[in-house]
DNA sequence: TACAATTTAATTGTGTACAATTCGTTTGCA
DNA sequence: TGCAAACGAATTGTACACAATTAAATTGTA
């Protein structure tokens, strides 16, 4: 009971939110590394599936990424043949991403990931959904 | 509903994960600033405050980083006088970190930002106390 | 229609993160 | 007691992450 409490990693909730972030990313590698991507390509890439294609400053507002981080991991991905990226014609200031074929199967070999996480995670369905909810109310926050 | 549903960024429980611990790091920034210390150095001095001094292996125990983090990290803290690191007389392989008194005294100026925090994240009691608990049993399973 | 303001990516610089390896110290045991 | 195994930190290499700045293209407007 001392006015330090308030500076306990104990007491703190932004301390394990980073530490569960952090290590569940950890938990992907070995799934990942089969496919030979990061997390940070394996999260761009999941855009670009549902997506299609996206410019630069889309991938950035639906991944909360910055240019900084998107520009070398997209010349990454780009380098790995798995999108190209192209100025677009209307509006050259814009950068498309867009999958290859390459990139496109990589969605077939992808969908063992989620089931190999899921069973690797264990955690109680409730929460999980609380989790879900809290996370995404938090988000919307921000 | 299709085979893809489980690729889509909306059904994972990471990403909305890995956005708020990054985007809460983000929030904490400007008051860390005012302490010229980042996050990570952050819950290094949290952890000091509590127990007074930890060996790296003790820290990154703690903290859920490794030597190739915190080494790196405690020589900059040493830089700012924050910190001294010497090796343990009894076992040399030990490194000790410890307060200095500047770093002990920056304490009072840290009990602030929890305070800062508080105001400006904005979550339901409850949902802060389910998401800790929550948090804490996904750590306990990791 | 010039040209300032805005928009979008790219670049630069700093600071994590972590796997893998190396190095020095200590321990265990043949 | 000698030496292999184990241990703890440091190093190396790769990949984010983001603030701040720069550069190129477009838009708005006087």
């Amino acid at each position: 009971m001392s006015k330090y409490d308030c500076l306990k990693l104990d007491n703190q909730l932004c301390f394990p939110l980073y530490v569960c972030a952090k290590e569940i990313v950890r938990k992907y590698k070995p799934f990942l590394d089969e496919l030979d991507i990061t997390y940070t390509q394996y999260i761009t890439l999941m855009a670009l599936w549902e997506k299609g294609a996206l410019s630069v400053k889309e991938l950035g507002k639906m991944l909360f990424l910055d240019s900084g981080t998107l520009t070398p991991l997209l010349k990454t991905l780009e380098a790995k043949k798995l999108v190209t990226r192209t100025r677009d014609r209307e509006d050259e200031r814009n950068l498309v991403v867009s999958l290859t074929e390459e990139g496109t199967q990589l969605r077939e070999r992808a969908l063992s990931v989620p089931v190999k996480m899921g069973s690797c995670i264990n955690i109680d369905p409730k929460d999980a959904a609380d989790l879900y909810r809290i996370l995404h109310t938090l988000m919307d926050n921000i």
